[in-house]
DNA sequence: GCCAACGTTGGC
DNA sequence: GCCAACGTTGGC
């Protein structure tokens, strides 16, 4: 899962233990929440428009899908008005802290490991804010940054 | 700041 | 349903 640091960075998590992950206005990524998300299910926190980009952290869904709230209302940022309460079009989980990475993971470092070959986050255009990572490149990456 | 990639919108 | 225009993402 993308977010850009300036929004909520991985210490961020670290201090509130937990958040919403709210204002993905992207019907792939929705999918993905509402969908595919499971409550143990681990995510690797990355940090978009970084400085460099990379993956920071270790975080796990604490609560599947459900209405992201913050489509209807008109104070907020992502307001969506076409989004129905009675039938929600954004959905969002929550995700709990787990770890820092002892190691960041620069994007380039990624890039540069063959054993990622294939992994969603390396192709060309790639903009999606939540994508699927499979168990070996999941764990190679967590190799990369110093845990297990 | 640039720009490639890609999603969304809206006229037809 | 097509597709041009436009907006956003995000690395560089």
């Amino acid at each position: 899962m993308k977010s850009e640091p300036d929004v909520f960075s991985i210490d961020d998590l670290e201090r509130d233990g937990e958040t919403h992950w709210d204002g993905v206005r992207n019907y792939q990524a929705r999918s993905m929440m509402r969908d595919d998300m499971k409550v143990g299910d681990r995510v690797l926190f990355y940090p978009s428009n970084a400085t460099p980009p990379g993956v920071a952290g270790v975080a796990t869904v604490c609560k599947e899908g459900y209405p992201d709230f913050t489509a209807w209302d008109p104070e907020d940022k992502h307001f969506d008005p076409k989004t129905d309460p009675e039938n929600p079009r954004w959905m969002m989980v929550d995700v709990a802290f787990e770890a820092k990475l002892p190691r960041f993971v620069p994007l380039e470092a990624l890039r540069g490991n063959p054993a990622l070959e294939g992994m969603a986050l390396l192709r060309r255009g790639q903009r999606l804010s939540v994508q699927p990572v499979s168990r070996e490149h999941f764990e190679e990456v967590l190799r990369m940054g110093g845990l297990a």
